[in-house]
DNA sequence: ACATTAAGTGATT
DNA sequence: AATCACTTAATGT
């Protein structure tokens, strides 16, 4: 069961010996919609490797305002997993299941391990790090230029992707809340993108249509 | 029927 | 783009 899983979703990545690995020591998790798995400052102790769903990824200002970085799908990995464990070992982002998720929890000790022994595993590491690095730069792009419907569009095809739905369950308020910007802002600009055609808005659910 | 919450809009900074 | 103030619409009790 757990094994199939690893195969379709990893297989093509890691080498066999590697999965038996995985397998061996991964514990498995399921969390469902809306539940934190990680919030800022608490102690890392395990990297997950996704199976099923979509998990996004926020920091916090001082005043406590979410700010969305990116979202992490099948066959991702966490980075900041990485940077904990050479630092100090505590999140400094929160995460929260974006839809119903299903993972393997692979202890941190194992990452030197394998790190050494699977080149697979090295280039598995190393390319999601960059992945997370694009992704990263590409929200501080939109956001050093303050280009609002940018962001947003990049937000709703974000979610429309990570849920493989385009229909968006969500209201003006929480998308203001991600975007840290305000409801009215974002509704404004939904009804703009809604007069051209690229989406159509109903109460708490969004249709994306052309992006 | 009433209260609550989501969304739309004009005006102002 | 943000905020205020106000309206309208949808939904829950």
């Amino acid at each position: 069961m757990v094994r199939d899983k690893l195969e379709t979703n990893y297989g093509y990545l890691f080498e066999p010996e590697l999965l038996d690995e995985i397998e061996k020591v991964g514990q498995s998790v399921k969390v469902r919609q809306g539940e934190m798995m990680m919030d800022i400052g608490q102690q890392i102790n395990a990297m997950p490797l996704l199976f099923e769903g979509a998990i996004k990824i926020l920091t916090e200002d001082e005043e406590g305002d979410e700010l969305l970085l990116y979202f992490i799908e099948v066959g991702d990995t966490c980075a900041m997993t990485f940077s904990c464990c050479m630092g100090a070992g505590k999140s400094e982002i929160r995460a929260i299941a974006e839809t119903d998720s299903e993972m393997l929890m692979i202890p941190i000790e194992k990452m030197d391990d394998w790190m050494a022994r699977y080149r697979s595993w090295r280039s598995f590491i190393l390319d999601s790090y960059h992945e997370r690095l694009s992704e990263l730069l590409e929200t501080i792009d939109t956001l050093a230029f303050m280009n609002m419907d940018d962001r947003l569009l990049k937000y709703l095809r974000d979610k429309a992707m990570v849920t493989h739905d385009d229909m968006i369950y969500t209201t003006h308020r929480d998308i203001a809340q991600d975007l840290h910007t305000s409801r009215v802002v974002v509704s404004r600009l939904l009804k703009g993108m809604e007069r051209e055609g690229k989406i159509k808005l109903q109460r708490n659910q969004i249709k994306v249509l052309d992006l």
